[in-house]
DNA sequence: CTCTTCGTTCCGTCTCACGGAACTCATTGT
DNA sequence: ACAATGAGTTCCGTGAGACGGAACGAAGAG
């Protein structure tokens, strides 16, 4: 039954809602009556909320997901140099951290004219198709690596890399530069610049500056990126 | 049994852990064997995680509670104007919403020198006790108001209004001047100012700059604020 | 070496989760 | 006007599995 009420929760992705009752149900292959049921329970318990019938994930799990201790302090940490980022180049900034073959978006900052993204805090997109991914990749291991080359890539956009050799390349890069590149290959029209953040040694996250590929000047970007990582880096070592 | 699990979360709170099985099932008035059961599901779900004997809230739950939709689109909207404030102030700024009689922190932006405050992204203060709290309450209408007033007022500080008159008289200058004032309520050392964020007529959020007394200058505050919570406003006008 | 304290395992009881079926109520098509 | 569709809801008999007390093992503490 629990198993039931978190694929229940899952169905809500990406948007968290509104959805109606049969199609939860559907998309959990559950009985309308089940289905019912526990949400009739999650709403009780302020999981879920009901609006004009409908169904949106509620305050109380906006407010465990966001203690939750991996994420807040690795937010704690990066956010004030993501503001200096962001200050310096008035571009979106991310935050990500590797879950699995995704990386999952921890943190993001935007401004008024910001470009659309098909990237939102708490979203996945596969490894290979974003900078933060890229980066997270070239830094985890050659198990990963393994695991990664052993199924076919997945192509977000006509320019996602989806040949092993290719980004077998650009990995090598990545491992010789400290930065990643990504050129409309998560969402047409974007590029993006990313480093990663350590501690002890370990690749944790990876930041990234996004913006349209027009405006996209990496020689100016770089160094204020990786300056960026670099502080995150160091406050980790302290206080983790 | 749902109740229980979330129960079982709530007792992570406030800080997402790490804690020791008897803690949980102790706070939970829990038999041991029913905890362990219960976390070992949770573990397998991916919503609690276990590192050296301890158990932590885990990225499942984060993922979930970043997609939440009415905070994430207040946040969305929000943003962008908390940046500009944070740039012209340089100083803490908090995006807050009411649940009952608390304030729920939904966003916050911070410096590198910020100050420790006691609230933090998730967390939960008494509205009477902050800035944004008492502009949420001062437009949040008279049944609320009733509701305040009709149990003692909540202490965190020597200088927190417990007096009720005095907390009345400070609502009516709030509701005259479209903003709030808070020194030293919350936490000693540290004051806010706040206005209110109104959607179709009614509050649904409030913005505030956080600083050390030292530095609390209202007038020089005050249109800063009072700009970013109209700006946000009327994003939310049109987008919602 | 004993006394705690914590995590874990086991198992008998009985609750309550489960989901099929039937019902209501709009909405749509003929 | 009247079926027909598809939504949300209610009901209830069955049986899986949630429940928690008790006992066990391990690891410190004094």
């Amino acid at each position: 039954m629990l198993e039931k009420t978190w694929l229940m929760l899952d169905a809500f992705r990406p948007t968290g809602g509104p959805l109606r009752l049969v199609d939860i149900a559907h998309r959990c292959q559950l009985p309308k009556s089940t289905a019912l049921r526990l949400l009739n329970d999650l709403t009780e318990l302020g999981v879920v909320v009901r609006r004009d019938g409908r169904y949106l994930l509620g305050r109380r799990l906006f407010e465990l997901g966001s203690i939750v201790p991996l994420e807040r302090d690795l937010r704690h940490a990066a956010l004030p140099f993501m503001h200096d980022l962001f200050e310096a180049t008035r571009e979106t900034i991310h935050l990500g951290v590797r879950d699995g073959l995704d990386v999952v978006y921890v943190e993001k900052i935007r401004g008024h004219e910001s470009l659309s993204l098909p990237s939102a805090v708490g979203g996945r997109l596969p490894l290979t198709c974003t900078g933060v991914g890229k980066v997270l990749l070239a830094y985890s291991g050659q198990e990963l690596l393994d695991e990664v080359f052993s199924r076919p890539l997945r192509r977000l956009t006509p320019r996602s890399i989806v040949d092993a050799g290719r980004l077998e390349e650009e990995i090598g890069q990545i491992q010789v530069q400290g930065l990643a590149y990504e050129r409309e290959e998560a969402q047409l029209g974007n590029a993006c610049i990313a480093a990663p953040i350590f501690r002890g040694g370990r690749v944790v996250a990876a930041l990234s500056v996004s913006l349209p590929v027009a405006r996209f000047q990496p020689a100016r970007l770089a160094p204020a990126v990786k300056t960026a990582a670099l502080g995150v880096s160091r406050v980790l070592v302290k206080s983790l």
